[in-house]
DNA sequence: TGACAATACGAACCAGAACTCATATTCATT
DNA sequence: AATGAATATGAGTTCTGGTTCGTATTGTCA
């Protein structure tokens, strides 16, 4: 009775390298066959390990998915936010601001294009994955519109609540859709044009 | 050997209220539980007839769907539009077509969330869907294009198709999240933000 | 009303994926 | 080398939902 406890962690990183195994192995999976389309099966053997091996490294599939999302995640933000937070106290222009968001956020998005699917059909489908991807959201949407605080000066907008959002779920779409879908219009025509939206609505003086 | 081809349309409307009743059922099924969380049986069920008779009317879920898709189709955009093109025409200034855009897109996307969630979802997980959207968002765009053009003397944006693609993905994408997701800002604040971005990137004298 | 066709029914069947667990293997230790 | 614990295996079980098809019911027409 003295440590009962050992047993209540069946998953747990044994060995290290298997853990990585798997997850890569997913990783390659769900990009290529989306999430459903992928069997718990075919990552054990993608990994090269067995489908009992799988079950004492991940209790699912979705927890397997959700500790894949957890790497990717934070590291992100503050890339973005802090090249960000540099330039405006540089005091650069607002299409150079804008520009610098744009380049920043197609950067940190995932570049597997399945995998993003995956995480967008994901969440309008499964609850815990839709909480998790509007914490991140919110989490975002602070650091923008502090962001915006100090900016204030110089902009046109009023409700910078508003704005904030506006701007990060409008950035969000089409950098998405960019990755996602097949564009007749370039990339760089597109991103040109985002960055002079955000420039023209939030600046007074883009320039 | 005459009609041979009798048998090969086993799905039609022999009755045309119980094809109703189904497609009824199903949308009301596919709003709370979703398109993995609806099965035949529960449609037949809710619709009040039997499994067997469902596979009479329509080959599979998928194709039902896409019935109910069908039918909510096409009159969208017209109704959008006609609206738009009269602004346009009457001289209304930019603030204004802009203010009817965003009220126009509300009024006419789904009403039923989880309807539209499932739409969100299956676009990035089966391929007909996405087909299916991208068409429609390939109609829209052709449409937007021929206003700004319209419109062209007194835009301040110079990349007319770029814009056209940038504001349809902008305000769909807020509009989306607008009725799917807890908001933590008011629709009218967030339609009001909408509006005066889309004007403020778009013309050189928004009033 | 009898006979035939069209329509509806739902139990039974099938496929495929999640998950378990008794057995086998590996590894550290003495 | 022997022992025991940690780790790995994969055939087998369970579950769930899609789909079929032989039977029952309804409707029509002579």
């Amino acid at each position: 009775m003295s440590n009962e406890k050992a047993t209540r962690t069946p998953r747990q990183a044994r060995s290290i390298e298997k853990r990585r195994r798997l997850m890569d192995a997913a990783m390659r999976l769900f990009d290529r066959d989306g999430f459903e389309g992928t069997t718990a099966k075919a990552v054990a053997r993608e990994a090269g390990v067995s489908i009992g091996t799988f079950y004492a490294y991940f209790s699912d599939k979705k927890e397997l998915l959700m500790d894949i999302l957890a790497e990717h995640t934070g590291e992100v933000h503050h890339l973005v936010f802090g090249k960000l937070g540099d330039a405006v106290r540089d005091g650069a222009s607002g299409r150079e601001i804008m520009r610098l968001a744009v380049a920043a956020g197609h950067a940190t998005h995932w570049q597997p294009p399945g995998l993003l699917r995956v995480l967008l059909a994901l969440r309008h489908t499964d609850d815990d994955m839709r909480r998790f991807q509007e914490a991140e959201e919110r989490a975002l949407l602070t650091r923008l519109h502090a962001i915006l605080k100090i900016l204030a000066p110089r902009l046109r907008v009023t409700d910078r609540e508003a704005a904030a959002f506006i701007l990060a779920t409008a950035f969000e779409a089409v950098l998405h859709s960019a990755i996602v879908f097949e564009q007749d219009i370039e990339r760089e025509r597109l991103f040109d044009a985002l960055a002079d939206m955000g420039a023209a609505y939030l600046f007074a003086d883009p320039d």
